[in-house]
DNA sequence: TCTGGGGTCCTAGGACCC
DNA sequence: TCTGGGGTCCTAGGACCC
């Protein structure tokens, strides 16, 4: 029984080599690795053979010498994941996309119309599998957190209900790697304590945890432990930075050669800026060096833009800044993100009745491009209510 | 063992303000 | 000469996720 509203976390299984395997049936029942370099996504043939996700190449494809090595095909997946995410929206309006290929799903209020939410969640499987013809995991529970642990537990091609009255049977045996937010080190920190099952993080006290994990990760992990998650689904998040990066390999790069890829990196992202309709206000420099450490340089500017000319003018002079130290470690890695994004809505500025003139209206919007700096300045004026003039500034 | 490309959230310190 | 308490913003880094 669910005694309040019943999650379901979806989640296709090795979304890209799924793809590959439905659109080559030659793939079929075979291990499949993406990507050349670095293993993108495996199926579940190849796991077997221990190969993961993000692995190098090299060790992957001696931990499975027989898998057939295709290279990614993005507009294919990213094709499969809308077509999934209709599914997903046919069944609720409450969906929560966490990436291309995994979301959350209210269907609290759909049980009388559509059945329990197991029922749903067998339906929604189905569907996907017909319409886009992808595995798909299901887990269900109330709340995300579970739900999310369920698909997980459940995969590949599975679904797994998580009844209210079974959750801390259901979670304290697992190890703590199963933990949404438990990584590597976390893992590792709580291996030092003594700690291998969720339900010994249940069992030690907060504090301890907050000392060893920090403020926000040792709260969250000490509620989630007792199975503590009121975070409700949201719907329609948007999303909070955009960003592009490109591996360089080992040779020598000119500030020419950098400034040439910065300058296509900040154009491509502008765009995708622009036609999401945002602005951004930070400008990041990511680097990575020879040794592999990295670090991030931020511009921060006085208004939202989303213009490319001024973004590439910071980044520019983030990575002036930075050519010291690029010189003295070798760069790998040259990557730009926007952050700080904010909805692009035009911005309006009304005139004193008296300040009517053309003279005046262009001191005026010179003002306004002064202190808005970015943006572009539409001069549609327009006559309102008001004595005065209002100037809409729209973005390009 | 070798390490791509796209994201999210949190922390900590310093500048600055009242 | 010594120096509170609270807040916001910015920068840099770290952990984690798919």
């Amino acid at each position: 029984m669910f005694v309040s509203t019943p999650i379901l976390h979806a989640d296709l299984d090795a979304f890209y080599a799924s793809v590959e395997q439905r659109d080559d049936p030659s793939l079929r029942g075979r291990p499949v690795i993406v990507g050349g370099g670095v293993v993108l996504a495996a199926s579940y043939e190849a796991k077997a053979f221990g190969v993961r996700t993000a692995m190098g190449g090299a060790r992957a494809r001696r931990l499975c010498p027989h898998a057939i090595v295709v290279p990614p095909r993005m507009s294919a997946y990213s094709a499969a994941g809308k077509a999934v995410f209709e599914v997903f929206r046919d069944t609720t309006p409450l969906v929560e996309g966490l990436s291309i290929d995994e979301a959350f799903l209210d269907v609290g209020g759909l049980h009388r119309i559509a059945g329990p939410p197991e029922v749903i969640a067998a339906r929604l499987r189905a569907a996907v599998l017909e319409r886009v013809g992808l595995p798909i995991t299901v887990g269900v529970a109330r709340t995300k957190f579970l739900a999310k642990v369920a698909s997980g537990v459940a995969k590949p091609d599975g679904l797994l209900v998580v009844p209210a009255d079974r959750e801390l049977d259901f979670l304290h045996p697992l190890p703590v790697e199963r933990l949404w937010g438990v990584g590597e080190v976390t893992a590792a920190k709580l291996r030092g304590l003594g700690i291998r099952t969720v339900g010994e993080v249940a069992g030690f006290d907060e504090k301890a945890l907050v000392s060893l994990l920090g403020r926000a990760a040792g709260r969250h992990l000490h509620a989630l432990a007792h199975n503590r998650d009121p975070r409700p689904v949201q719907a329609g998040r948007r999303r909070r930075s955009v960003g592009a990066q490109r591996a360089l390999g080992p040779a020598e790069r000119t500030r020419e050669d950098l400034d040439a890829i910065l300058a296509s990196l900040v154009d491509g992202i502008a765009r995708r800026l622009r036609t999401a309709h945002r602005a951004c206000r930070t400008v990041v420099l990511r680097l990575r060096f020879g040794d592999f450490d990295r670090a991030t340089r931020s511009h921060t500017v006085r208004y939202p833009t989303t213009e490319t000319e001024v973004l590439l003018a910071a980044a520019r002079q983030l990575l002036d800044a930075a050519m010291p130290l690029i010189s003295s470690r070798g760069i790998t890695l040259l990557g730009v993100s926007l952050t700080n994004l904010e909805d692009d809505a035009p911005v309006q500025m009304a005139l004193p009745f008296e300040e009517r003139k053309p003279a005046a209206l262009d001191a005026a919007l010179d003002h306004v491009r002064d202190r808005f700096g970015s943006r572009s300045v539409t001069r549609g004026t327009s006559i309102g209510r008001d004595p005065g003039i209002s100037v809409p500034l729209l973005p390009d």
